[in-house]
DNA sequence: TAGGGTACCTAAACCGGTTTAATCGGACGC
DNA sequence: GCGTCCGATTAAACCGGTTTAGGTACCCTA
């Protein structure tokens, strides 16, 4: 029913007030320029009738929309299912309001980021999570936009912002090396999409790290069989974890590349009877917030993804506001946080027995 | 250094390929029109230029965005901050990319809702956590735009979704009182922003349903001092149960709005030497994912949140694609979902005394 | 009383597209 | 041989604002 009532222009509000579409104009944006009185009587038509100038119109002469727009190579129900991208979120959009700006999604449309890209009506791009080898790398590159890159290798004349993943994953693996782990079960995460190759990626960077500890342990991980791929989320995690034990595989730890997977990996060893930690230690990445709370609580690679929001708009809005500016680069620091899930593995050859008897 | 490279515009495709404006906009838009040979030739000089049409020209001459918002009543860092949003989020997405809409999200700026809607370039708005005694309810209200309210009672004319919090919240507190509880303290939500009044609230809502099965049960609640409000977040229902336990309040239960801060009452239980759920059981609101991980796993009012999401971003499309469509209701079910924190209430009398054995 | 400011307001151009109405040249029918 | 219709293309209007360049009227000064 509610007759949807025609929004009010500018000329509408010109013609009732008895003046020209530009004094409406500056009664709003330069008051000094109009008669004290003039532009009072042109306010009170405008609220009269409900005036707001239309904010695309408004975008369009100004030739900017005071939008930041965060890219993301997955589906946006799929990106927001890792709280990780949540809590990324909170940090651009404290700084991106506290400067005035809107935040806007960019997700393949269609399968496309190039196609979402030339729809998105923003001043700048965060892109977070997109691989250097994605196919649609070369449509990003070509935008006239400020672009700042999360987590990934720096492009040519792009401001870029990483944290100290090979370090972080160095340290976890460092840390089940010296707790007597040498059958390490590493889960990485999906592709964002299918086709990109990874090769200075998140993932790269952290298995580069796992397996540098690994190794000079003189663990079985050197054949590198035992990396399996999983989407970062708790049924992903799940589903790997089962099936690596369905293909026989016995690790007595495992090193996860996002905290949700290791959520997801320690409900699966109960499933089919380990204890964690007494049969398995699990190492996840990210440390959220709720894993100090899980159970037991998350041993976890802690870096620190708000500040990363917070940074990679700091960055991208400085771009925005100056052009000319040079590109910029930073890395923050990652660390271990040793919480519950980790312990000394079991002695040889006793896990396996003393699961079936669980089982 | 970068020389930025000024966009193309389609006068410059139209200048390079000898041809009309008019003519580049068909060759994009409706091909048919032009000799086969034209448009592809005019493709060619477009591509070669890496011209995209101006997406907010684009939205101004065809008077729509293809974009939703939802409109949350706190900065959107607090928003994200309950994984709630973010999984709201992740229904309204899914549904709207599907749609070939993006997603905006529209936040007070500088404390105004309503100046942010001016900015807002959507065609509809989904509204969530918004009370109808909100300051600048009016300015919504006024908005010509399609609307769909969550979780508030229906305005005027305008679509909305709920859940049944009454029904939930009931269950949850009968389960306590079915366990023997009757000192229970109830975790209200902050409202979302100074001087906005509850009367419809999913927080009146709620308490309704708390307050009718405690006082059926002759709790002390009927008195009404047990309910203390606290922000939406760990921190928020640590902070808040260690005030209320220097107050000298002893409940045997909690019954906590959210999830989160069920998790952070939980926490402050344990610091102050109490072990849930034997001296303390815990009831949340939400069932969020990662609460079946928790320790002790989380007793919680199950509510679709996802479900919402999706369904909020149908109706809210369904409205946009049908102006004259008339508002839509929608109630969905919510249950409870007993886990590891509750339990039997403590004897009466032993349970502080113990406690201090503990502490 | 003409020239120069100043205060106030308007006409018109512009932002970058889309769309409707008009133009032009050639083929066709009678 | 002339009117008509059609296909291909363009000019111009439009979306709804902002902004620049004027244009009046009035006042002050020489």
């Amino acid at each position: 029913m509610a007759e949807r009532i025609a929004r009010a222009r500018i000329a509408d509000v010109a013609r009732e007030a008895g003046v020209s579409k530009s004094a409406v104009s500056f009664a709003f944006n330069q008051p000094s320029r109009l008669r004290p009185e003039t532009a009072q009587r042109i306010r009170e038509v405008a609220a009269r009738l409900g005036y707001r100038p239309h904010p695309v119109a408004r975008m369009l002469s100004a030739g900017q929309t005071a939008t930041l727009g965060i890219v993301t190579p997955q589906p946006l129900d799929r990106a927001f299912a890792n709280p990780f991208f949540a809590l990324f979120t909170q940090g651009v959009a404290r700084v991106a309001e506290e400067a005035g700006f809107a935040l806007q999604f960019i997700s393949p449309l269609e399968g496309s980021l190039d196609r979402a890209l030339g729809r998105a009506t923003v001043d700048g791009i965060l892109i977070i999570g997109v691989g250097d080898r994605h196919p649609e790398i070369d449509a990003l590159r070509r935008t006239s936009l400020p672009v700042v890159v999360v987590d990934a290798p720096p492009w040519l004349d792009r401001s870029a912002l990483a944290v100290d993943d090979e370090g972080g994953a160095r340290e976890a693996a460092r840390h089940l090396v010296s707790l007597g782990h040498r059958q390490v079960l590493i889960v990485s995460m999906e592709p964002p999409s299918l086709g990109s190759e990874v090769r200075e990626s998140v993932m790269a960077r952290r298995l580069r790290g796992y397996r540098g500890a690994l190794v000079s342990a003189g663990s079985d991980a050197e054949a590198s069989p035992w990396v399996v791929v999983a989407p970062a989320s708790f049924e992903g995690g799940e589903a790997v974890f089962l099936t690596a034990w369905q293909d026989g595989r016995r690790p007595t730890g495992v090193l996860a590349m996002s905290d949700v997977s290791a959520i997801g990996v320690i409900r699966a060893a109960r499933s089919v009877g380990l204890s964690v930690p007494r049969d398995l230690s699990v190492v996840g990445f990210d440390d959220l917030p709720f894993t100090a709370f899980t159970d037991p609580p998350l041993t976890t690679v802690h870096q620190p993804v708000e500040v990363k929001g917070e940074e990679a708009a700091r960055m991208l809005l400085q771009g925005i506001a100056d052009a000319g500016s040079a590109p910029r680069r930073q890395v923050l620091a990652t660390g271990l946080v040793i919480r519950g899930s980790t312990a000394p593995a079991p002695a040889v050859g006793t896990p396996r027995l003393e699961v079936m008897a669980h089982a």
